[in-house]
DNA sequence: ATGGTTGGTAGCCAA
C-alpha cells in the first residue's frame, strides 16, 4: 500500500497537475495539505472520478486538508484536540480496513511559526506541537499501525538544508522547534525517510523565490512518522522531486511510502 | 545587497 503526502499549495490552482500526479503515482492514499479552499470549492468531483474516496477539512484562504483515498473511510475525524478557541484547519485523521487490521493515517500541516519574533505566532507553533505529541500519545496506546503525515514545517537536522546556516533564524530550525519534533518522534515513531537514507540530498521544499529550485535550494520538512505497528510493514520511500519541475509546481513535492498492508 | 514568487484574497497576508 502507498501513502503518499503532499502540500499542494492550493488544491483549485494545481487540479491539473493533481489529477495527472494521481494517474502517474497511483496512491492508495494521498495526504493534502494547504488546499486553501472551503470543503464546496474543492474539486471533489474530479478527483472521485479518479477512483479516490474525498474527505475534507478546508477553511477559507488558508490552510486546509484532506485524505484522497481508494480504500473507504470507516472513520474519518477532523481537527486536532487540545484547543478549543482554534479555529485553524491543520489536522484530519481517517480510519481504513486491511487485511492486517485497521490502519490509521493523519494529514496534518503543523504551524509555519514565522517570524520568530512575533511571539503569537512561534507560540502558536510551539503548543501546537505539543498537542500533537499528547494526541499520539494517546494513539499510540492503541497499538494500531498508525501513520503520521504531512508538512511538518521542521528542518529536522542541519543535512535537511542545502544551506542550514541560511534558516538559523526560522522558525523551521529553532533549537524547540526541532526537540519538539525529537520529542514527538521519540515517543516511538520511525520518520520513514531517515530510516532508509542518510543522503543529504532529500529535500522536499524548494522556494519559489530567488530561483531556489534551479540552485537546490531546498529543505525537508515534509515528513512520515510511522507508528511500530506501521514500520515493521514499511519497506520503502521515495521523493518524487520531478513534479517540482512541472509547469505551476507547488514549491513542496510528494513524499511517499510502501507499506505490506492490503485493502479488503 | 534584508532582495524575490505564488495563491487567495480584496486584510497585501501567509508562506
Amino acid at each position: 500500500m502507498k501513502i503518499v503526502t503532499w502540500n499542494i499549495n492550493g488544491v483549485r490552482a494545481r487540479l491539473g497537475n493533481l489529477t495527472h500526479w494521481l494517474t502517474e503515482s497511483a496512491p492508495d492514499i494521498a495526504c493534502l495539505q494547504e488546499i486553501k479552499t472551503v470543503d464546496e470549492q474543492f474539486p471533489r468531483a474530479e478527483i472521485e472520478a479518479l477512483g479516490y474516496n474525498v474527505e475534507i477539512y478546508g477553511q477559507k484562504g488558508f490552510n486546509g486538508v484532506a485524505i484522497l483515498s481508494k480504500l473507504r473511510f470507516d472513520e474519518v475525524i477532523r481537527g486536532l484536540p487540545g484547543d478549543d478557541a482554534d479555529e485553524q484547519a491543520r489536522f484530519i485523521e481517517g480510519v481504513f480496513s486491511t487485511d492486517k487490521g485497521a490502519l490509521r493515517v493523519a494529514s496534518l500541516y503543523l504551524p509555519n511559526g514565522n517570524p520568530i519574533d512575533d511571539e503569537k505566532k512561534f507560540s502558536y507553533k510551539l503548543s501546537w506541537m505539543a498537542r500533537l505529541e499528547r494526541w499520539a500519545e494517546e494513539r499510540l496506546m492503541l497499538e494500531e499501525a498508525l501513520v503520521l503525515a504531512g508538512d511538518y514545517n521542521v528542518i529536522p537536522e542541519y543535512i535537511d538544508a542545502r544551506f542550514p546556516e541560511n534558516w538559523l533564524g526560522d522558525a523551521l530550525f529553532q533549537p524547540q522547534t526541532r526537540q519538539a519534533f525529537r520529542r514527538l518522534k521519540n515517543l516511538g515513531f520511525t520518520e520513514a525517510v531517515r530510516a532508509v537514507t542518510d543522503a543529504p540530498d532529500t529535500y522536499t521544499f524548494w522556494d519559489y523565490q530567488a530561483g531556489a529550485w534551479q540552485k537546490n535550494n531546498g529543505i525537508r520538512i515534509d515528513h512520515l512518522l510511522l507508528s511500530p505497528e506501521a514500520a515493521n510493514r514499511f519497506s520503502s520511500a521515495s521523493i518524487e522531486k520531478h513534479v517540482r519541475a512541472w509547469e505551476k509546481p507547488s514549491d513542496h513535492v510528494p513524499v511517499a511510502v510502501e507499506l505490506a498492508f492490503a485493502p479488503i
